[in-house]
RNA sequence: GUGGAUGUAGCUCAGUUGGUUAGAGCACUGGUUUGUGGUAUCAGGGGUCGUGGGUUCGAGCCCCAUCUUCCACCCCA
């Protein structure tokens, strides 16, 4: 019995149209990449479960994809742990490897793994896909294509800076107009958290304040109220929430604010450091802007965090992000080895790109041109053509079949293949090819020297 | 993982308070046109109404479960 044909949800078929478009956006990001200096590596699709489990906090262990073990794996487990319905413990017990969650820690493991290979600073880039177990919506799924650059060994505050105008390279040669590179520093949070006296609520007081822009000041408070942070605490860090005016009206701000405490003012000077270099190195077309309640990743996240939000008219939310790791190695044993990264969401690029309509027409063309098949001496006639255009690095093809020359059209018409070349006895006679514009409709007669002319511009 | 919406032809969707053989547009196949596609015109094929149960004399329509897609939360690219 044929089961029904699908796939699992949260994946995708991608058609040939959208292949040619991922691999135009793909393309974009890997040119500046390398033009930055990266180097490609791979990773496994997956890895065992001890390497990705614990990374990612409580939530992403649930989001990680589990691999059952092979073989009668159930006949080797203690039947109490069994019996327990423990899944969670259960779970290290039949499964030991995972799918990759995402590639910053594939990465690190990498890097421990072939530290006296690498030379440092290592800056390498990876595109692969990642799986997420989570619930899909839009522009989420539970496979995806990550493309992360990263460089580890260094400390250098030059390298937030090159990610910054690698961003706005990216997205400006995609034509992408209107993106705002969001930064915030994990050493600004903590200040924060220092100077209200709630530092052990570190977490709490920046997730609740990662919300602003969803559930409002009010919304925010309450739930900081919720998590235990004093009404004094909220009095004052108050002017945070009425935060204005550019990125270097905002530095003066914080700088007053954080007056009293050391690591805010050690976050303020890498903003200004980040901020003066970019006065001399202007952006393109990418907006920067200071947003202190930005705090994802903050589980390994210790200096810079970058978030990009897609264009304002596009709902679309974040469509890459990264930051600095001071020691992201060193859960697999090798210390001091300060990162910084940032990643590009293709998927959500491409939905942006597709909605704005900034795919270029030209990336949809496959086939050049098309010979009709009138028959066995006539294809043979054509091939000769076609192989020669194809040396000339022309994509040409011969329909396979001696069919209708309506159909042979039709498909030509349907492929959008341009140039359409008819060669029956007449034309092989005289040695040439009728060559058709099938936008025009135009036709006229070319030997193949002048065939090639034609086609190979 | 929590809550809400959705599913009818390849695609986009109609389908009355539950009532005979479930419709349209586009797409597809063939003809008008045996060496000329797009436009036009004529004809044709195609659906166990997401799946599985239930209520009913009778279910595309009502009820339950399940899956898909979408939306919100959580989290995140």
């Amino acid at each position: 019995m044929a089961s029904k044909a699908s796939i699992p949800k949260g994946t995708r078929d991608f058609s040939p149209l959208e292949v040619s478009r991922r691999h135009y956006i793909i393309s974009a990001i890997e040119k500046h990449f390398k033009t930055f200096g990266f180097q490609p590596i791979e990773t496994p699709t997956f890895e065992n479960s001890e390497t990705l489990m614990g990374k990612y906090g409580d939530e992403g262990d649930r989001l990680i994809f589990k691999i059952l073990n092979s073989g009668d794996f159930l006949r080797k487990l203690n039947s109490e742990v069994y019996k327990s319905q423990d899944s969670l413990k259960l779970s290290t017990l039949i499964s030991e490897k995972a799918l990759k969650y995402d590639l910053t820690v594939p990465f690190a493991r990498y890097v421990v793994q072939h530290q006296n290979e690498i030379d440092f600073p290592f800056k390498r880039y990876q595109i692969q896909s990642v799986f997420r177990a989570d619930r899909p919506q839009k522009g989420r799924f539970r496979e995806f294509l990550q493309c992360d650059a990263d460089v580890i060994g260094s400390d250098s505050l030059w390298q937030e800076v090159e990610f910054i105008q690698l961003y706005d390279v990216v997205f400006s040669s995609l034509g992408l107009e209107g993106v705002t590179i969001k930064m915030n520093n994990r050493k600004i949070l903590s200040g924060l958290a220092e100077v209200i006296e709630e530092s052990d609520k570190l977490i709490d007081f920046t997730v609740a304040l990662d919300k602003l822009d969803k559930i409002g000041e009010e919304g925010v408070k309450k739930e900081m109220l919720d998590k235990g942070i004093s009404e004094n605490a909220l009095k004052n860090i108050q002017p945070i929430f009425s935060l204005e005016g550019d990125f270097s009206t905002k530095i003066k701000l914080l700088k007053s604010l954080l007056s009293n405490s050391e690591v805010g003012q050690k976050g303020i000077q890498e903003l200004e450091f980040i901020e003066k270099a970019l006065q001399s190195l202007p952006l393109k077309m990418a907006k920067l802007d200071l947003d202190v309640t930005l705090a994802r990743g903050l589980n390994y996240y210790t200096g810079a965090i970058f978030e990009i939000s897609a264009p304002e008219k596009v709902k679309m939310g974040s469509i890459g992000g990264g930051g600095r790791y001071d020691d992201l190695t060193g859960i697999f044993g090798l210390k001091k080895m300060s990162g910084v990264g940032v990643s590009f969401g293709l998927d959500r690029i491409y939905l942006v790109l597709e909605e704005l309509g900034l795919f270029p027409k030209a990336i949809e063309e496959s086939t050049k041109v098309l010979f009709i098949n009138f028959g066995e001496e006539e294809a043979l006639y054509a091939l000769k053509a076609v192989n020669a255009l194809r040396t000339s690095s022309v994509a040409a093809e011969l329909y396979p079949d001696a069919a209708k020359m309506k159909k042979q059209m039709t498909y030509a018409d349907k492929r959008n293949i341009p140039y359409v070349v008819l060669a029956g006895s007449t034309e092989m006679e005289s040695e040439v090819y009728n060559f058709k514009d099938m936008n025009s409709g135009e036709q006229e007669s070319f030997n193949l020297e002048e065939l090639i002319n034609k086609l190979s511009n």
